[in-house]
DNA sequence: AAATAGGGCAACCGCATCCCT
DNA sequence: AAGGGATGCGGTTGCCCTATT
C-alpha cells in the first residue's frame, strides 16, 4: 500500500554477489541468525538491501542447499506435484530436501516444460496439446517405433526399482498414451455418426496406430492380482487443486475427442477393448492395453476425497517410496489413474514384469 | 578466431499475504 | 478493525558460459 520497495533506497549495491559478501552475511547469520532482514545489512556490514540479502541466503547461502543436477526421482516429484499444484514452486520445494523454490522454477522452465511440449503436453495444464491431434504425421513421428523399442529394454529395472520410473521411459509411455488416445479418437468417429464422414482419415488412423502397437515388443507382464495389465490411458486426471475453488478434479477416465476435449456422452462400452485377444498383434508382442474400469467416486482414497472437501489441503502426501499412501497405487483406490495415470511409475510400479 | 545464438541460472521486481501494533 | 511494515512468492530479466556458424 504506497510502501517503497526496500530496493529503491539509494545507494545500495545491486546484482552479482561478491564472495566477500557472502562471507559477511553468512558469518554474521552464523552468529546472530537473520533476525530482521531490514535491519541485517547494516547490522552486519553490507551495502544490500535486506531483501537481497534474504534472497542471497536462501537461494544460494544457506547451509542445507542440495546443488548440482536433479535425479530422476526429483524431477518426477516435481512433475508430479507440478500436474496437482501449478507453479506453486515453494509448496513443491518443501517436497524436495535442500531444493530452493527459484532452483524448481528454473529446472522447470529450462527443462522439464521443454520436456512436456517435447512429449506433446501442455506444460501448464499437462494434458495433450489439442494442436498435435489435427496433426497425425507429427504424431506418429513421436511415436518413433525404434525409440520406442530400444527404451524399453530397461524396463525391467523396475523391478529393483519400482517407483523410479527413468524420465525417458515416461515419454516412451506418454507416446503409447497417445497411440491409446488415437485409437479412441478412432473408436469415437465409429461409433457416432456424425463423424463417419470422415471415414478415410479415421481408418488411416486406425490402421497407423495399430502398426505401431503391433511392433512394440513389451516384456509380459506377470500376473497380478491387483494390476496385471498395462494401462494406457487419459493423462493427467487432475486439475490444478489450488487457489480459491479450483480443489475440483477435472476428470476421470473421460474419453477425448480427436480434438483432445473430453466427451462425457460416450460410454466407454463404445470404445474398443484394446487387448491382444481382440486384436492381432504382432509376433511377440506380449502387451495387453486395457481401458480402466469407469470410475466409481466412492473408490476415491481419502487424500483424493480430502483433494474435493472444503478444507483440502493444499497439497496431497507425496512420496517416491514404493508402498507409501501417496506413490503406491493401491493407495488410489484400485485404480490406475487418479493423478497417477499422467505418470506410469505410479501405475507401472504394482506391474511385475518378467 | 571472431561473432552470434541459445541455454542456464542467479538475482531483481512487484504484488500478495502475514503479522504486529 | 485498520494500517503499515516485514516477509514470501512467482514472474521476469540480464549476465555468463558454451555451442555453433
Amino acid at each position: 500500500m504506497g510502501r517503497t520497495p526496500c530496493c529503491d533506497e539509494s545507494g545500495l549495491k545491486k546484482g552479482p554477489w561478491t564472495p566477500e559478501e557472502d562471507q559477511k552475511l553468512v558469518q554474521y547469520i552464523e552468529q546472530h541468525g537473520h533476525g530482521s532482514w531490514r535491519a541485517l545489512p547494516k547490522l552486519a556490514g553490507l551495502n544490500r538491501c535486506g531483501k537481497s540479502c534474504r534472497l542471497r541466503w536462501t537461494n544460494y547461502l544457506r547451509p542445507d542447499i542440495k546443488r548440482g543436477k536433479f535425479s530422476e526421482e526429483e524431477e518426477q516429484t516435481i512433475l508430479h506435484l507440478h500436474s496437482i499444484l501449478g507453479n506453486k514452486w515453494s509448496t513443491i520445494a518443501t517436497h524436495l530436501d535442500g531444493r530452493t523454490d527459484n532452483e524448481i522454477k528454473n529446472f522447470w522452465n529450462t527443462h522439464l516444460k521443454k520436456k512436456l511440449i517435447q512429449m506433446g503436453f501442455d506444460p501448464m495444464t499437462h494434458q495433450p496439446r489439442t494442436d498435435l491431434f489435427s496433426n497425425l504425421s507429427q504424431l506418429l513421428a513421436l511415436a518413433n517405433l525404434q525409440d520406442l523399442m530400444q527404451q524399453y529394454q530397461p524396463l525391467e529395472h523396475i523391478n529393483q526399482h519400482a517407483a523410479t520410473l527413468h524420465a525417458d521411459q515416461a515419454v516412451q509411455l506418454a507416446k503409447l498414451q497417445y497411440i491409446q488416445h488415437l485409437l479412441q479418437s478412432v473408436a469415437y468417429t465409429s461409433n457416432n455418426d456424425s463423424y463417419t464422414q470422415n471415414r478415410s482419415t479415421e481408418m488411416e488412423m486406425d490402421d497407423q496406430a495399430f502398426n505401431l502397437l503391433n511392433s512394440i515388443n513389451i516384456p509380459p507382464i506377470k500376473e497380478n492380482p491387483n494390476f496385471n495389465s498395462l494401462q494406457l490411458e487419459n493423462p493427467s486426471s487432475f486439475s490444478h487443486g489450488y487457489g480459491g475453488n479450483s480443489s475440483q478434479l477435472l476428470h476421470h477416465h473421460q474419453t477425448l475427442l480427436p480434438h483432445g476435449l473430453a466427451d462425457p456422452q460416450v460410454p466407454f462400452s463404445s470404445l474398443p477393448s484394446l487387448n491382444n485377444s481382440d486384436h492381432e498383434m504382432g509376433q511377440g508382442s506380449n502387451f495387453t492395453v486395457v481401458r480402466s474400469q469407469e470410475n466409481n467416486p466412492s473408490d476415491e482414497s481419502p487424500w483424493f476425497n480430502n483433494l474435493l472437501s472444503p478444507t483440502a489441503p493444499s497439497i496431497p502426501p507425496t512420496s517416491n517410496v514404493p508402498g507409501d499412501a501417496c506413490c503406491s497405487r493401491s493407495s488410489y483406490g484400485g485404480r490406475s489413474s487418479d493423478s497417477s495415470s499422467y505418470w506410469p511409475d505410479l501405475f507401472l510400479e504394482d506391474a511385475n514384469y518378467g
